[in-house]
DNA sequence: GTATGCCCTGCCAGCGCTGTCAAAAAAGCA
DNA sequence: TGCTTTTTTGACAGCGCTGGCAGGGCATAC
């Protein structure tokens, strides 16, 4: 076979038929240099003639050779493999959290191992532990609930594997973070709201249980007592991040005969939704006779008529970082950015749409 | 240490500190065999005595060993992972998706990577190649659209990888299949508005370019005409299954003075959606005015108002009985029970909610 | 008694690559 | 030029496990 290349590969080495795989010996003879060599060059080692690198590189080209990534991971310290935990039914929040996360990872080269599990499993430390064991992944990302779970971060602990933890409501400092200011957004839009003249605003708390229902609160008692408004306590309810906690919030504010406010915020768009359904039956007029607004951006906020004003949270930005400060845990730290590293804080969205109106 | 198990166990040899990982040569000594025993035991080898078996797996429990997944994959003929491939923009889908893959993985301590490819990159199939040289699937699952796609079964055969297709169009027989009879779904559907007395039934089409339309205007043509309906060519709109170009159908639909049928099939949610959209803001009271049904069972079809009828796909089923598919290989064929596997059916369900009403 | 076969077990090689270290080549220096 | 230092390269030993095989023990058959 006659190879047209630059640099002297050698010759009368068989080119690979189609679908063979061919290995880091192959590419090694072809370029007539040793395997140690080839695996510098395939891994950006220093050290390496420039002139050999070529000849490397056309062999590799030639056999279309690809690393084999269970046998770096074996004899190297390395998996290129990095995992994601999460109990979540939301399915567009776990969609765009593994976007986020493969994005980062394509770019160097790593792939993402999807790891739902169950967080009222009794057996929950026990799988992670046995998974971490099994397959050793150089990094973890864990998402709410998980992440607040002290069995899980034990389990992931124990095993020696570096983690990030998304918007965490528990322990912070233990593990680097990710996430985005979500007091400051309920702040934001709840200064929105008053701007728009209302000073009677209603609102729907999250799951007791979940972390972010807090801070949601906090920002919106803040912009409130800010602008001199005392909330009236029967308009705080009690919900659940569903659509059918919504509903009850709904009939509750809206019962026959009680005052009403002329604003309610919903801790996320789900519950907003409901509300937005009993309002729609009983006549009530959105956003003519009352204004209502949601956090999450959800995909059936512009479905729904009028489509739903609501904070958007950068999900897959967020879980880019996430990987980001996984994979570049080799890299040199440079002056500051040390602390930097450690809790990232992404910036979020106020979305204005129709259900949201003056006065 | 002190050793109570009922087996006799080698004395003297530690037992692991928590976190540490204990590799088969640990197991082996404790349980004073070799290595090859251990890897017999773990897994489920005949001809192991009785007494041994119990004996190693004594040790292995002591040891809370688990085996290496990379080195059994480098050694052995299973990497004990398989691969989704997919370009699909639903969240809710790709969820259900990997979800039913998932499910059936954990079955046989499988892991799932996910590999979300632009359809519409150059490179596709040699990303697709890329990849499945680096690491050595056991087997790969492909959605729609990929699963259509020449180059990507090209890339994927040549790498001699067990591959399955979830609904695919073309080319049944190239691999096994799984997916739902979505014309008999339409066609059931059609009868359903057929027996609600209307018989003035519009018609919005999918993407053209995407399998499911044709299958879902297949049944629905052939209800009508089994009802000996006649449909009006300018009831059937091209639709293109988003939200918007349902909106334009709605439009359509409902334009000053012209007739309008009493039903509308829309091909999937998201397009009944943006038709329940217009009418709502033109005033057209669904059910009562017109009804309304849609196909997949979106999440929104529960959130808006009135809640869609549909037909839903068991699409975790269906990813199950794909990851099924590929992990069942090594597994001995029943007498009658191979031509079963290359295409399974799954049942769908008609979900009668309120979108749709009497004449 | 010896031969035949089966069951159980262990030895060895090696999967494809990286880490370590030493040797060889090149460069720098007096 | 001859020496030291630095750069470049390769030999070798595994990573933790499985596949192939051979060997030992034991039961059955002749």
């Amino acid at each position: 076979m006659d190879i047209k290349a630059s640099s002297e590969l050698k010759p009368g080495v068989n080119l690979p038929a189609s679908g063979t795989v061919s290995t880091i010996n192959d590419v090694a003879r072809l370029a007539g240099v040793s395997i140690k060599t080839v695996s510098r060059v395939m891994n950006n080692e220093p050290n390496v003639r420039a002139e050999t690198r070529v000849k490397v590189q056309e062999a590799a080209n030639l056999l279309h050779y690809r690393p084999n990534l269970l046998a770096r991971s074996l004899a190297g310290a390395r998996s290129f493999l990095i995992g994601i935990f999460y109990d979540n039914p939301n399915p567009s929040y776990i969609n765009a959290v593994q976007n986020g996360a493969i994005r980062r990872c394509r770019e160097s080269s790593y792939h993402l191992l999807i790891e739902p599990q169950d967080a009222h499993s009794p057996d929950l430390e026990r799988n992670i532990a046995g998974l971490l064991a099994t397959i050793r992944l150089d990094g973890v990302i864990l998402t709410p609930p998980l992440c607040d779970m002290a069995v899980v971060l034990h389990a992931v602990e124990a095993a020696g594997v570096p983690y990030v933890r998304i918007s965490p409501f528990l322990n912070p400092g233990r593990s680097p973070i990710v996430r985005m200011d979500e007091a400051r957004a309920t702040y934001e839009m709840t200064q929105h709201l008053i701007a728009m003249g209302h000073r009677d605003i209603g609102f729907v708390l999250g799951h007791p249980e979940h972390g972010g229902t807090h801070l949601r609160y906090q920002g919106f008692t803040k912009a409130l007592s800010e602008a001199g408004i005392t909330p009236r306590p029967d308009w705080v309810k009690q919900g659940f991040f569903s659509y059918e906690s919504g509903i009850e919030a709904g009939k509750s504010f809206f019962a026959d005969g009680k005052p009403r406010p002329t604003a309610i915020f919903s801790s996320n768009d789900y519950m907003a939704f409901g509300i937005m359904g009993v309002a729609q039956q009983m006549g009530i007029r959105i956003p003519e006779d009352i204004s209502i607004c949601g956090f999450d951006d959800a995909p059936g906020s512009i479905l729904i008529w009028p489509h739903v004003t609501t904070i958007r949270q950068p999900v897959e930005d967020i879980a880019y970082a996430a990987a980001d400060i996984l994979l570049a845990k080799a890299e040199v730290e440079d002056e500051d950015g040390t602390k930097r590293d450690t809790d990232r804080m992404l910036p979020f969205e106020l979305i204005k749409r129709n259900s949201v109106g003056p006065v």
